[in-house]
DNA sequence: AGTAGTCTAGTCAAAGTTGAATAGAAGGGT
DNA sequence: ACCCTTCTATTCAACTTTGACTAGACTACT
């Protein structure tokens, strides 16, 4: 699954009550619709599906304050709450190579305690090393990888960008354990969020130069 | 996009001529079920648009030969193999830290000349230094990262992914410069296709372990 | 006071993706 | 002879994603 369903859920968790032109507000101040699929199509699809899947409370609200069509505002239920709790420690959790659920996961952990996070992430390493465990051991057989060709450079980019991912959580985990931060439970969270009438300096594309997804 | 463009392209054309179901297995065989889109769905799919749009020609074909409903042979048209050609060479290019489209990109690269191929990697460690470039600028101004809290540690993933992902590159470069691998126009290539009636070792989920994508 | 531009907010059709369902033929056992 | 499983090959409905489009309201300028 992509990462929406997390970026939407936070979104509006951080908020308490927000419509959806807030979310793809926030959303973009976070660079998402760079890495990943949170565009305004999908955005405004995510929070209808989670309405009506009931983890979303829709509220109808009467014509915009601020021009514009009217607009609906969402909470999170108590399904959704804790749909989002299990949407991030899986994303902490898992080795599916799509950096963009990761990246979501990492935006939230604050809202984890301190221990917990640390022991998601170590999983996450145990994780990590069984894949690559089993990928080395079905795809290099007795013969060696010349056998594969060309096609063994994949099994290399693999095995690399798991060892990068591996180097990455080890050292994330070292900073959460000296202290970086500030977790669940611990006073004033870090929020990502724009403060009404505060311009967004991240608005705009980000990654104009050397790239062309 | 997704990589399931370039992969049936690709697949299409070592064949010469094939039906859905060689595509998916040839894909499968790859392992691309695995790390690509490359599902029964997102394949047949891919048949029909890139048929409507010219860039393979549909044969009808009478009754299988082999069990089953009657089956379509594709094969390339010109501007179906010029899309390839385009395709394979931007995955080599882009950076757009989506793993499967480079992944297909490498399992084709034997497809263009050595001295073509190095060039094109070489264009790529440009490509992700100069997006690592633009985000470190963007993202850590005059007064560090700290001001970012957590959501620092995002860049710090993407930079840590970008630097592996550049000492990959440089290592296949070096690899096919020393001569490794047989590319166009150097004899008998490196084929990934199954012989008729060679039964195919991977067929069945490979990373059966340690994953839960 | 008209109007061009921009900001706010959301909708929509087209395309892509998924996993399950369908259906014919061959093989193998009882 | 019959049934059950497996292999071949594809289709389908449901869902997701995308990018362009719509449309109201404010704002700055002539």
């Amino acid at each position: 699954m992509s990462a929406i369903r997390l970026l939407v859920l936070g979104a509006v968790r951080q908020h308490g009550r927000a419509h959806g032109y807030q979310i793809r507000n926030d959303l973009e101040f976070w660079g998402a619709h760079e890495w990943s699929n949170a565009k305004p199509g999908s955005i405004y699809h995510a929070l209808k599906q989670l309405a009506k899947q009931g983890e979303l409370l829709a509220h109808e609200v009467a014509p915009s304050t601020a021009g514009g069509p009217p607009r609906t505002e969402y909470e999170l239920t108590e399904a959704g709450t804790a749909e989002y709790f299990r949407l991030l420690r899986e994303s902490l959790v898992a080795y599916d190579q799509k950096a963009d659920v990761l990246t979501a996961g990492v935006g939230f952990i604050v809202d984890l305690p301190r221990a917990e996070a640390v022991e998601l992430l170590k999983e996450r390493v145990r994780a990590i090393e069984g894949w690559r465990a089993s990928v080395t051991e079905h795809y290099v057989p007795e013969d060696g990888p010349e056998q594969l060709g060309h096609i063994g450079e994949i099994m290399n980019l693999w095995i690399s960008q798991a060892d990068s991912g591996v180097e990455w959580t080890r050292g994330f985990i070292a900073r959460i354990e000296a202290g970086a931060h500030v977790f669940s439970g611990e006073g004033d969270p870090f929020v990502g969020v724009l403060a009404d009438g505060e311009e967004n300096p991240y608005a705009t594309d980000v990654r104009a130069e050397g790239d062309d997804d």
